[in-house]
DNA sequence: CATTGATATGAATCCTACG
DNA sequence: ACGTAGGATTCATATCAAT
């Protein structure tokens, strides 16, 4: 069994199931999994002026069946199952060659597709032969372990890096290609398939806490270590090929830093602890009796030590009595009610930012 | 057992498989369906004709809780894949919470997948409670009957509409809004899922000739019926309510007009007969043993009895021989060669077009 | 050094009618 | 059914050489 501690931010050189089976249960927040996309290619495909498209054609992408890559599939989600903190959640990438087969067997094992996120590439190759629609983009399946699992959603800090609108399921990103594209010695692509730093990115800034452990169990030339430690997150790969495992290693050695900017570590995504009202009671902000008020000073209540209010007809939350007033089921009750302080009206919610800063290191 | 002709152009009241039953073999040259979705959970065991998971541990069943929806598209897949034609291509509509079930039944049945093409909605409903990338797209399965099968593909008339560049497979296209949008007595929308017309003119542009027959075995308010109306393609539609058919086939009768533009009607992808080099020389237009050159004028080479070319090295055809003169292995000789015709060098692929015309009635 | 043009290349289920 | 010949087919971007 292998300890976790261990082998933070190293990568595993083995197969990827085998290697998996050590793993402890639920000691994984995050897995993005590139596995083979079985692409069942023949022979080879010509560019337009003659010369031959270099596609996939490694053995590792190589299997007899479907049912062959079905099996395959099974296990190796399974074994991301088990290592998944119940909290955790799962990347999946693949085109129509195999996505298919991905997300029918993740919804069979129970995980639960909380969004496909199209991958949709701003330079695809073409079509050569003009017989389709180009292809141009790939797919992801990001899901929790089970329907009732809990997550990581970075909301605040994916919709402020998408000019502050909700971001979207569909991704609009350039291969990798260029200076970023990892090389031989012949100068020719290290690996078949080696994905943008900018996808890895948006998947662990969407679905992780600075600290976290995500695994890649098909880490190949190690984008997603490289992007985790840059992003100050922690990873652990496994690769079954020593070039691609050397290759990782050195790519990681030499992240050029790791980011302090406060959006990248999800600081708009900080949970502010629950303060009841309770506290700013207890703590003299408010006192017991007194009457709360709307924004214009009307619709006068009373203040009970529990904390609810008393209009004279009901007793409510602060929540349920701003609802209550408003006609409507539910409202924020923090940003109705004030109280008079002087000749001034403060909102009760400033009281709970003070708390908050008085208190936060308890 | 129904007789196409009495069908063609009206939709069926009745339930999807059952009506399907009812359709002789091959008799369709495209469908579009837009299933519905209720997934069921805890429904009876009933696997896919025992292709699926053979050997895989019983965990496997286990997990298993979409098996009545599952069963459900094995049925109507299976249908369709009878009635297609040999030649006919099929497009499946899903979201994520169906399309895996979907593209993974259509491979186990043995359709084969030409493209996923992504519907981007440029106008999507946004995630209220942000917990989620918002769900701004759905996915559309294009598959053939099997792997070896042809299919229509107008793919000049894909390319002009898009600005002259190949067709790609994401499609940003807004929803269904507005007048196109179908209403009830309360102005309420009449149908939950209506599909826009755009989205039904591109993959009917794309797939179909003029006069096709397309099937929808889940009509609901008849975009497809419209569209292949306006399109001069013919419909025939299954739908399960009353009021929909209703809808549906009032909306038909409406269509404003059908196209008589050319494009539309796949003029760009209608296949010109060929013509072997020998039919120029029998009708006076080229001459034997005349000389052909490159568009420079040089490398001349003499045009014998049997189309070949000669250049005192080897006789080969128009095409072998302008590969090698370009040291390639394969190359179209009409766009190669030009004759001399008083002081100007003609191309021989506009004798060829000459040629057209004037026999184009045999 | 700036600009222009040629060349290389990317997860690809990449032809079809005729004899 | 199968083999073969005809002939139709590419977009965005990075790099590098040439001017």
């Amino acid at each position: 069994m292998i300890k976790i501690s261990n082998v933070k931010n190293t990568i595993i050189q083995g197969e990827t199931v085998e290697t998996l089976r050590q793993f402890p249960d639920k000691s994984i927040d995050c897995i993005f999994a590139d596995p083979p996309y079985f692409m069942q290619t023949e022979g080879t495909l010509l560019r337009t002026e003659g010369t031959a498209f270099q596609g996939v054609d490694d053995d590792w992408d190589k299997f007899s069946s479907y049912n062959e890559y079905d099996q395959f599939c099974f296990e190796w989600l399974k074994e991301c199952q088990r290592v998944l903190k119940d909290k955790g959640s799962i990347w999946v990438i693949g085109s129509f060659q195999n996505v298919y087969r991905l997300g029918y067997i993740m919804q069979e094992l129970g995980f639960w597709i909380l969004n496909d996120v199209i991958w949709e590439k701003s330079n695809p190759a073409p079509n050569f032969r003009g017989t389709r629609l180009t292809n141009a983009h790939e797919t992801m399946l990001w899901c929790t372990k089970n329907k009732k699992a809990s997550y990581t959603f970075n909301y605040q800090t994916m919709k402020f890096l998408n000019g502050n609108k909700q971001e979207r399921s569909v991704w609009n990103i350039p291969l990798c290609t260029g200076n970023e594209r990892l090389k031989d010695k012949n100068g020719k692509k290290l690996h078949a398939t080696q994905k943008p730093e900018k996808l890895l990115e948006k998947v662990i800034l969407s679905s992780t806490k600075p600290g976290d452990l995500i695994l890649d169990p098909f880490m190949g030339t190690g984008t997603t270590a490289a992007v985790a430690t840059q992003l100050a997150r922690n990873f652990v790969g496994i690769e079954r090929e020593e070039k691609y495992v050397k290759a990782a290693t050195e790519r990681v050695k030499a992240v050029p830093y790791v980011t302090n900017d406060p959006i990248m570590l999800a600081s708009l995504d900080v949970k502010k602890p629950r303060v009841p009202i309770e506290r700013l009671i207890e703590a003299g902000m408010l006192k017991e009796r007194e009457s709360l008020f709307d924004k214009f000073g009307g619709n006068g209540v009373v203040l009970k030590t529990t904390g609810c209010l008393d209009d004279g007809d009901s007793v409510l939350s602060i929540h349920k009595m701003s609802a209550k007033k408003l006609g409507k089921t539910n409202h924020n009750g923090w940003d109705y009610w004030f109280v008079k302080r002087g000749d001034d009206l403060v909102s009760i919610n400033e009281f709970r930012e003070n708390y908050r800063e008085q208190f936060e290191n308890e």
